[in-house]
DNA sequence: ACGTTCACCTAACAAGCGTTCGGTTGGTGA
DNA sequence: TCACCAACCGAACGCTTGTTAGGTGAACGT
């Protein structure tokens, strides 16, 4: 009889539907989340339990169960969020970027994405945290929402017109702005600063031997 | 009575203490290792569970405390080969390299280190995988083992003399260097390609319109 | 005023985890 | 030949985990 299975998702509960928006003042889902978003970015996915996670808000391990149907699609809600932040991020720094040569826009999106991915509120940092196939279950709605984040950046370094393999230079440029998230110290440089860097060092020769070199030393 | 606590750690046993070394040859202790080496660099720490380890050399999950102490030493001693196989991969690298020019050694380093990150045996990208501070027990031993290897790049990134913050440009090399782990497909491109374009990208110019760069184009 | 619904809590469940401990076997040195 | 010990097995322990089910009270629409 496979007339009706869990169709949307419908099984056991009979009418206990989790609401997707808040319809009351006093719903604590989005601390759930922030405190969700913290844990899972600092801890990991499997290293961070539900308890921890109410706990952390002063509610209680089933009480999770009344806005998350599990584990998985807890961390799903941060990881949409943090893919949205990552985003407006971005947008906001090409927004500012007036002049819109290649890298300098480039530079642009570098500071949006590397502030977002310091930013304490740690959604973004939890999509950098925690890798697609760390939760097998998900493996494919997270892949789907780095690639469609991934698109963009496509563009960019397409936009380059760099004499090297593009995608080649897009995953490094991705990881290195990612690896700030690790050895970031708040006060040695800001996100600006680093992406004038990592700019920086694409855009001009640093071989003090390189005969092109003669004129910048 | 706080005369005879546990001192040395010869605590409940009584005299069944592990040897360090492999004293017969039916040993398998070295199968364990690979084992587990392969679960924590495609799995992560906490995602792997001893029965995982053991079953994958057909052995039973009480038998691993026969030669680890707990789960944490045995990541512990992955870790600690890992480094030791990335180090002689450098080490066979640069001595290949009879070219000692900074950025050739550079080079040579990348492709060693590249390399060792890509190999099957998965030790070395056990310490890529599993971040310091992802089992606490053991965040200060696997610190050590890390920045005992980074002080070799911390020299050969200062022997450049670029001009640029030298930490921020061996923090993006590595992290740009590990990062193969998680795109690189065997086929498209090998360890020295990789180790190449990344040097390539950082001595030459890459901007089309930047002025230093016309004779390259 | 009142029944309904939201937003929880309480209490438990089964499964899986790292770990322990006594037993077993086959190779080994004397 | 035989005691011995390295190298396991078998079976459990206590704990944590994600998850479920039923109950509770305050807020809400009518």
């Amino acid at each position: 009889m496979e007339g009706d299975e869990e169709v949307v998702g419908v099984s056991t509960a009979t009418k206990t539907r989790p609401p997707t928006v808040a319809t009351r003042s006093t719903n604590r889902v989005s601390d759930l989340l922030d405190a969700a978003a913290v844990h899972f970015a600092t801890q990991g996915y499997h290293r961070t339990t539900i308890r921890d996670v109410t706990s952390a808000v002063g509610m209680k391990a089933g009480s999770s169960y009344y806005h998350f149907a599990s584990k998985a699609e807890m961390l799903l809600a941060v990881y949409e969020e943090g893919v949205r932040r990552v985003q407006s991020s971005v947008d906001d720094a090409l927004r500012d970027q007036h002049d819109d040569a290649p890298w300098d826009r480039l530079e642009a999106a570098l500071r949006g994405h590397i502030t977002a991915v310091l930013d304490p509120s740690a959604y973004a940092r939890t999509i950098v945290a925690v890798l697609p196939d760390e939760v097998p279950e998900l493996r494919d709605e997270i892949a789907t929402l780095r690639d469609g984040y991934e698109t963009q950046w496509r563009e960019l370094v397409d936009a380059l017109d760099a004499p090297v393999d593009a995608q080649l230079l897009r995953v490094f440029l991705l990881s290195a702005a990612n690896s700030t998230q690790t050895w970031f110290r708040r006060g040695r440089s800001s996100p600006s600063e680093i992406a004038r860097f990592i700019v920086d060092v694409l855009r001009h020769p640093m071989d003090p031997t390189d005969p092109t070199d003669a004129a910048s030393r």
